[in-house]
DNA sequence: AACTTCGACAACCGCACGTCT
DNA sequence: AAGACGTGCGGTTGTCGAAGT
């Protein structure tokens, strides 16, 4: 233990700050002096050029510290304080479906910093574990005012943009409920008209996303990443639930625009390892996606047919019909998740999804009592885990 | 009162990547 | 082509006050 005048001299240290290198570099805490200093930089200068600030200011730092400092806390429109409850659900999204890509996530929070959501994310990642309490899994049920939003975004007369929270099923789901009608291409009219995804700078409305030949995908084409199916269950609330299943390991696309040809069933090795229920009600049911993303490979058959009991390979046709195609179309916008009891292995295509969707509101779609009980068992099962992302 | 734990926040570090020379 | 340099990102650690024991 150190007397007290020992721990005062090292607290006088501290608030000085250590040096470092050649240069003798400071580090640690910055002043109210520092940050002048480094103001009147970028004010003069401009930001970049980091290393340039210690040249030309004599303001002891390196350029990562200061611009770290100018980023975090210095720029101009930064939000400080803590975080609202509509941000800590965003974050929550944001986080299910992209994992710690915290510059990325920071780019959907106005005026905050991707250093303020990783902390927030950690703090929290530690209180829920602590209390072994699911990581994603919100202590309020979300898109409860899912038809108001959506209201707003249909009386828009300019497109929107929407965030994550508005993934296209959810979007779906919204639609629906709001104007349950049995033909859905107003709905896809609709969602083109009035609607913007932001992300890395893609705007789909701009390319017609629902309906052009190749649906861009809301991530970069480099890196696709892997949502969990606890985020799915949650995020598409108690209207739509589904399951988007694909392979255990990371696949490797070979490239978005590849293949236009007609698949075979060579292109894919399945292994179904779930039992197919009663789907007379099922808005969707599941099979594979073609390689555009435009409709469900309808080429193989059901598995009772199928399978008996071999493993021959082929996929599952669901029930399909119109608006089958469009929510799968819906679907093609979104990522992927994994259910690790399924095996499944594409070789040409740009993904494979399997969905099973419910929808209970309107009339057409009405679930009946006999499939309520038809369930993947997706709503925060442990069997579903995130996958890393592709590459 | 002393100590520990916790949470929020700040900052550093190593690495990867792109650009420039 | 290769190395230097600048920048950004994510993991990790440090700091400090509040709350708990």
């Amino acid at each position: 233990m150190a007397p007290d005048g020992l721990k005062d001299s090292w607290k006088s240290v501290r608030s000085i700050g250590a040096w470092s290198g050649r240069h003798m570099l400071k580090k640690g805490p910055w002043t109210a002096a520092e940050d002048a200093i480094l103001k009147e930089y970028v004010k003069k200068h401009g930001e970049g050029n980091w290393n340039a600030v210690q040249r030309n200011s004599g303001l002891m730092r390196c350029g990562k510290s200061c611009r770290l400092r100018w980023a975090n806390h210095l720029r101009p429109n930064l939000k400080k304080g803590a975080f609202s409850s509509e941000e800590e659900r965003l974050i929550v999204e944001l986080h299910a479906m992209l994992g710690n890509k915290w510059a990325r996530m920071a780019a959907q929070l106005p005026g905050r910093t991707d250093n303020e959501i990783k902390n927030y994310w950690n703090t929290r990642l530690k209180r829920r574990q602590r209390a072994g309490l699911s990581i994603y899994h919100q202590e309020q049920q979300i898109n409860s005012n899912s038809s108001t939003s959506l209201q707003a975004l249909l009386s828009s007369s300019h497109p929107i943009n929407v965030s994550y929270n508005n993934t296209p099923l959810s979007l779906f789901a919204m639609l629906k409920s709001s104007n349950p009608q049995p033909s859905t291409s107003s709905y896809l009219s609709n969602i083109n008209n009035h609607l913007k995804f932001f992300s890395d700078n893609r705007d789909l409305s701009l390319n017609s996303p629902f309906s052009s030949s190749l649906t861009p995908l809301p991530f970069s084409s480099n890196s696709l990443p892997m949502p969990s199916l606890e985020y799915n269950a949650l995020n598409f609330g108690p209207n739509i639930s589904t399951s988007i299943i694909t392979s255990t390991q990371p696949v490797e696309f070979p490239s978005i625009q590849q293949s236009e040809t007609t698949p075979s069933s060579s292109d894919y090795e399945v292994e179904p390892q779930f039992s197919r229920g009663d789907n007379s009600d099922l808005l969707g049911d599941f099979g594979l996606m073609d390689k555009l993303g435009q409709k469900p490979v309808s080429n193989f058959t059901t598995p009772e047919n199928n399978y008996q009991g071999t493993e021959k390979k082929g996929c599952v046709e669901g029930i399909m019909n119109p608006v089958d195609d469009d929510l799968f179309s819906l679907l093609d916008n979104f990522p992927l998740a994994v259910k690790p009891c399924s095996r499944l292995v594409p070789r040409k295509w740009q993904y494979i999804v399997r969905c099973r969707c419910r929808c209970n509101v309107g009339t057409e779609y009405r679930p009946t009592e006999s499939t309520a009980n038809v369930d993947w068992n997706i709503n925060g099962s442990s069997c579903w885990y995130t996958m890393p992302s592709i590459y």
